[in-house]
RNA sequence: GGGAGCAUAGCUCAGCUGGGAGAGCAUCUGCCUUACAAGCAGAGGGUCACAGGUUCGAGCCCUGUUGUUCCCACCA
């Protein structure tokens, strides 16, 4: 049968073809095998309420880069696969759903809730994975799991109870982030600051005695109302005498002290502090130093407190204005001054968080911090960049107890149940628990836990853990976790820490970080900004190959990038050169060609691109080994458009229609060389390769085809050196005839005088073709009439070309190039004659300088030759 | 207030452990050469931010400066 690819390249008409073949042959399975080694990365799972952005792109080509690597590489490679359960975000969405139906998720009680949550799961949270294929990710999808699925469940109740039994859980009233909006307490790591511009208002307190007024400042009056002291520095000379009184607060009338604490600056603001506890974590501090009440004002989604009836159910921005409109009225306030100030958020609605003190179950994290850093530190885990380990380093060393608590429903509900009657905790994996003193059914705590909780346990908890599973066995620990530097706080380190406590090992040796895919100027892509750019819409437009090459090429680990959507048009017409090169060696097949290995009668430039080929498949592992992936794209592009199409292809072409035996050699290498880069090109563009190798090899699929390797015997040095000799005067006659402007249609003959005859000789054929050579003279003497002269480093070339010789021009011509030789010249010999350089430099480097200077010194002389032999 | 990244051709970016600066796009010239005009052959274009230093030799290492981006941090 002819072999024959369609005329047009048109990702969209196989990329879903084959990724179903691959599917349906298996490919993605991981096996157990005890002959081969393991290769393990688990997936960054996407949130089911997710749609693919191009930080998932990136994210993903990379994986699926590496693991097809490994995987043709003979690894058991394992990419698995799965999705968050993105508390906060999900329920968020499920409750705006509701509002739009006129419900409310108290209304409809937990249970109902929880069921509406999973139906929607089972709706919407495919969406994301279907996408990841169309991306041609290569996960195990008969492994997918979902971070609360009952394996991950059960993996979080082992872990919460077993931390709550060595006392790194713990439930206690603390000082957290609440957001108002989500309704929830979140992490310290979940609160993004931000500079906002806003006011500091100066107010002043009457003394109770009617001694006078401490003016001090603030940019949240409406705190005001909880205030239960005022604090000063115990060194401020100003405010000695008056620590120790008491002060009437304005607009509450309550009596609150004055007191002492170092906390203070003197020399900011008036050097007066209004203390809130309640709504402040260094007043909290300083509150429980002095034995102060703590008085919250406001309720859980930032109203005031029906304790105040002036001010109660108004928001706190509302109650704000007001409070500062009656402390003017009330001649209490002196000034107010624009101030701009840091202001926490929350990462998920951007909602400015309140400080809120409250009872929420926290992670120690002192103790668990400590192997954590020493793994890295250590070696055991490694980033790239390197740099990152100083993100990671400074975040455990600074690092408070995680507040692991949500009031929300959607999420694994913590594991604890109280005694209403005695106050009793029990911690148990059972689904219900009796009160050990006084047998009465207890009463389960009503919050979930951080999404992330889930995800720390991600690469143990999916491998089967805490059954001892043989994936387990087998897989873990896995080996390189791809993400971006922007969760190594919400993730990477979290699951260091989980698996050193639970698995006593690391959970991967390595944590690549890429950057962020930001829009053609820079910015950020965001939903507010409308400037994201869709993968999926790519895909359409271009495919998942020009996409994936697209994101690969240029990056360095860990360094930002921008989408231009011309890049992604130059991936695609990369594809599409390759195309093209199958097309062309498809064409010239006879019908029943059968491919077999390379040939023995091999010509120099059949060696050529065999080595030169060879040479490119030990850079691109050595490349890939050092997670340059960047590298590796750049040098399979150039190999395979300029060595292979510009060079190779147009080298063949004189012998196919010459025939013969020549004719089947060509054939072979042509065909042999292609399915050498199909391989080394498959792990960045899968589905392309995958098809023209579905096509001009057929049977088992390309992808698990074995990954390129170097070898000794397809490397050829002599011929190597010796093609690029012809390639190099090829172009030396291709850049004087332009330079000319000689019209390629006007042939002429080619004289060329060289020391290496039977070099030329045997590439004689191709300056017919490639440099419009009407006929080829060799010979180890100078052409005696006048021509155009190009002299290379291994010959002088003369092309009779009459009608467009000028001696002047070409005099000049020769002139400019003499001194552009004698440059080089002047700085081996100035390199060469450096005493320094001839004592410390590499022997190595001191001989290829001393023969490039020979090589020049020759052309110089060449060229003198030729100009005065011009001018006789 | 700490810490980090970046600064290379008009634009977007590579450049591994220091050995005479690269790619894509854009520009200019000439080509429909029977795989590809999403193409072919050529050309122009860079005191590698600035100032010092180390070295025989620096885009790369060290110090400082400027610009820019980001992360962290409780100055009310």
């Amino acid at each position: 049968m002819k072999k024959e690819l369609e005329k047009q390249y048109d990702p969209s008409a196989f990329e879903d073809r084959i990724y179903k073949y691959w599917m349906d042959n298996d490919c993605f399975k991981a096996n157990i095998d005890p002959d081969k080694k393991p290769y393990t990365i688990v997936i960054p799972p996407p949130n089911i309420t997710g749609q693919l952005h191009m930080g998932h792109a990136l994210d993903e080509t990379l994986q699926d880069i590496l693991i097809r690597w490994k995987r043709m590489s003979g690894y058991s490679a394992l990419w698995l696969p799965g999705t968050d359960h993105a508390a906060i975000a999900t329920e968020a969405k499920i409750v705006e759903a509701m509002r739009k139906e006129g419900l409310t998720k108290e209304a409809i009680g937990r249970k109902a809730f929880m069921q509406r949550a999973w139906k929607w799961k089972e709706q919407y949270g495919g969406r994301i994975v279907e996408q990841l294929k169309k991306l041609g990710s290569s996960c195990d999808w008969s492994r997918e799991r979902f971070t609360m699925d009952e394996g991950c469940n059960k993996a979080v109740k082992e872990v919460f109870i077993s931390l709550y039994e060595k006392g790194l859980i713990y439930r206690g009233e603390r000082m957290i982030n609440w957001c108002p909006h989500c309704k929830t307490s979140i992490s310290d790591a979940e609160v993004n600051y931000e500079d906002q511009a806003g006011h500091f208002w100066h107010i002043r307190y009457p003394l109770t005695d009617g001694s006078g007024f401490v003016e001090l400042a603030t940019t949240r009056p409406e705190t005001l109302l909880g205030d239960t002291a005022v604090a000063v520095n115990p060194n401020d000379d100003r405010y000695k005498d008056i620590v120790g009184k008491t002060l009437t607060l304005p607009l509450v009338g309550r009596e609150i002290p004055i007191v002492a604490d170092d906390y203070v600056e003197m020399d900011f603001g008036t050097g007066v502090v209004k203390i809130t506890p309640a709504h402040d974590p260094n007043d909290f501090e300083v509150g429980k130093r002095h034995d102060l009440p703590v008085i919250n004002v406001l309720t859980d989604d930032a109203k005031i407190v029906d304790d105040y009836p002036d001010y109660a159910g108004l928001d706190r921005y509302e109650a704000r204005k007001k409070i500062v409109d009656d402390l003017e009225k009330g001649g209490y306030l002196v000034e107010t001054e624009d101030y701009s100030h840091n202001v926490g958020t929350c990462y998920r609605c951007s909602s400015t968080v309140e400080p809120k003190v409250s009872t929420q179950w926290f992670v120690k994290m002192e103790p668990l911090a400590g192997p954590a850093i020493k793994a890295v530190k250590d070696g055991r885990t490694k980033f790239v960049p390197e740099r990152f380990e100083k993100i990671y380093f400074h975040w455990l060393e600074n690092i408070k107890d995680w507040c692991i608590s949500r009031q929300i429903w959607w999420g694994h509900q913590i594991p604890a149940f109280y005694c209403d009657d005695c106050g009793e905790t029990v911690v148990t994996k059972e689904n219900e628990a009796f009160c050990p003193k006084c047998k009465k059914k207890m009463r389960q705590d009503e919050d979930t836990l951080d999404t992330w909780f889930s995800s720390a346990l991600w690469p143990f908890s999916t491998l089967g853990w805490p059954d001892k599973t043989e994936d387990l066995e087998y897989f873990y620990p896995t080996n390189t976790l791809v993400t971006g530097y922007d969760i190594i706080p919400f993730w990477v380190m979290r699951m260091m820490f989980s698996a050193l406590e639970q698995m006593g090992e690391v959970p991967f040796d390595t944590v690549l970080i890429h950057g962020l895919v930001r829009d053609s100027q820079g910015r950020k892509m965001s939903k507010s900004l409308g400037n994201g750019i869709d993968p999926l819409e790519v895909i359409a437009q271009y495919g998942a190959d020009a996409l994936r090459f697209m994101l690969a090429t240029g990056n360095s680990p860990g360094n930002d990038m921008r989408y231009i959507d011309d890049k992604v048009k130059a991936s695609r017409n990369f594809a599409n050169k390759l195309w093209n090169a199958a097309r062309f060696i498809m064409m010239n097949l006879p019908d029943d060609y059968e491919i077999n290995d390379l040939p023995s009668n091999l010509t120099t430039e059949d060696k050529w691109i065999v080595s030169k080929i060879n040479s490119l498949a030990k850079d691109i592992n050595t490349n890939l080994e050092g997670f340059e992936i960047g590298v590796a794209v750049q040098k399979l592009y150039d190999f395979i458009w300029d060595v292979y199409c510009d060079w190779y292809i147009e080298l063949t072409k004189p012998r196919i229609l010459a025939g013969g035996e020549t004719k089947e050699t060509a054939q072979a290498v042509l065909v042999w060389v292609m399915k050498e880069m199909l391989k080394l090109l498959h792990p960045f563009m899968p589905f392309i390769t995958e098809e023209i190798w579905q096509t001009l090899v057929g049977g088992s699929p390309l992808m698990l085809e074995s990954f390129p390797i170097y070898k000794e015997s397809l490397c050829f040095e002599k011929e190597e050196k010796d093609f690029e000799k012809i390639i190099d005067a090829i172009k030396g006659i291709r850049n004087r005839r332009a330079e000319m402007n000689v019209a390629p249609g006007i042939k002429a003959k080619v004289y060329i005088e060289t020391p290496f005859a039977e070099v030329f000789k045997s590439g004689s054929m191709f300056f017919e073709r490639l440099a419009s050579a009407s006929e080829v003279e060799v010979s180890d003497t100078a052409y005696a009439a006048d021509a155009l002269t190009v002299v290379t480093d291994s010959a002088r070339i003369f092309i009779p070309l009459d009608e467009i010789v000028d001696k002047d021009k070409e005099t000049e011509r020769l002139n400019k190039e003499m001194k552009a030789v004698k440059k080089d010249i002047d700085f081996l010999s100035g390199k060469l004659s450096n005493q320094g350089f001839l004592a410390k430099a590499p022997k190595q480097l001191i001989e290829k300088e001393k023969a490039k200077l020979e090589t020049a010194m020759q052309k110089m002389a060449k060229i003198k030759e030729s100009i005065e032999k011009l001018n006789k």
